[in-house]
DNA sequence: CGTCCGCTTGACTCAGATCAAACTTGGTGG
DNA sequence: CCACCAAGTTTGATCTGAGTCAAGCGGACG
């Protein structure tokens, strides 16, 4: 639930757009733009993996989207005159730059790039409701079982690659309260775990 | 920041797109559709105001958007198959029905008309991540004092026409917290308050 | 071999939720 | 004009659960 609603060919539909020079690479770690910027121009991503991110006034940093290979980055700042979040790659990755106006003129241009720009745009919609909704849920078990819930797959199963760290920042909870209540749930035999998977084992957590 | 970013345009534009037929009325509290029928069509608003609302599992009320007379209504939902919440009147309103082919095929013919729905979309993604951040901020006094910030025009002012419930929900307070945060802010002399206003007047929350 | 980082668990604190009661306000109807 | 009711507001008392600080473990990596 994290990158925009996946039309595989709308990235390659953009980069077409870009110009070869406009083509950046960039370190892990390094910042693509930030919050405030003039925004000059939108990107796809190459390689890599980009993260949109703010940070609240109390210095939590909120992941807003993963862009990945093919995803677009900064497109619903198309017709703001500011970025209103950092960008920051997660891995090293290159980027291919679109000018603004290129972008709008190809909109008018070719309906179905539209549609598919659309349809993303829906998704993102769609997926950051849900996330509002997430963190809507007060207490930690009900939350944590419900981003469960929909980060797994029709078998159950939910892939667990990177540091529990992150997931405790996607649902909105201290790492120490992640663990405590992933180790309450599996006590309970809700869920089962190894050290790079979660399964759900039952419908309810009570 | 609840509708769409205002292309006054938009909702009028595509009302043509819709048969005489389709127009409906709703009583306060009536339900346009739920969570989960399918998608058939989206909606223009007439006159009137209606909510996209979802319950939590713990049975707290969201409200994802608020509509009135011009705005679209599920326009998310355009390129889904169910829709993900329910909209509700929240006074007596009209609203016109739009088949989702007529737009879809409209949206192809008409680039101008694809445009504003892409620019109606950013500016939700936009309100929606800055919903999510709000959601972020974990003390409540930090919380209610940046949303305050958010909604106040230049003047500094927040007009407060609704009752302080409403607020309470959109903060994601209980009403309790929130009197008793207001209160507070008051007393310090951060915010000044008479019954359908509220004024900042320090920038900085302390 | 040592250091860093993610993970885990324990103990404590406190802010916000919850329950409860009183008081304002507006509207309705007798 | 007033009795009455409903809904919002306010304040108090109490409780609970998530945050915080702290300590120990283990694996990865230089």
């Amino acid at each position: 639930m994290d990158s925009p609603a996946g039309n595989p060919g709308l990235g390659v539909m953009i980069r077409r757009l870009a110009t070869p020079s406009a083509k950046r690479e960039l370190q892990a770690g390094a910042t693509l733009f930030r919050q405030g910027d003039d925004v000059r121009e939108m990107f796809v991503v190459g390689s890599g993996k980009l993260r949109l991110q703010r940070h609240t006034v109390e210095g939590v940093r909120l992941t807003l989207q993963t862009a990945r290979a093919g995803d677009l980055l900064a497109e619903a700042s198309l017709f703001a005159s500011n970025y209103h979040c950092d960008a920051v790659a997660d891995e090293d990755c290159s980027v291919n730059a679109i000018a603004r106006q290129p972008i709008l003129d190809a909109l008018t241009a070719r309906p179905e790039l539209a549609r598919a720009v659309i349809a993303a745009l829906c998704g993102q919609v769609i997926d950051l409701r849900t996330r509002l909704e997430l963190r809507g849920i007060r207490s930690a078990r009900q939350r944590v079982w419900q981003y469960l819930s929909l980060s797994a797959g029709p078998d159950r199963r939910i892939a667990t690659p990177e540091p529990l760290k992150h997931m405790a920042e996607a649902v909105g909870l201290t790492p120490e309260t992640l663990y405590r209540t992933l180790a309450s749930l599996q006590r309970e035999g809700v869920i089962s775990r190894t050290p790079d998977m979660i399964r759900i084992m039952r419908r309810d957590p009570t």
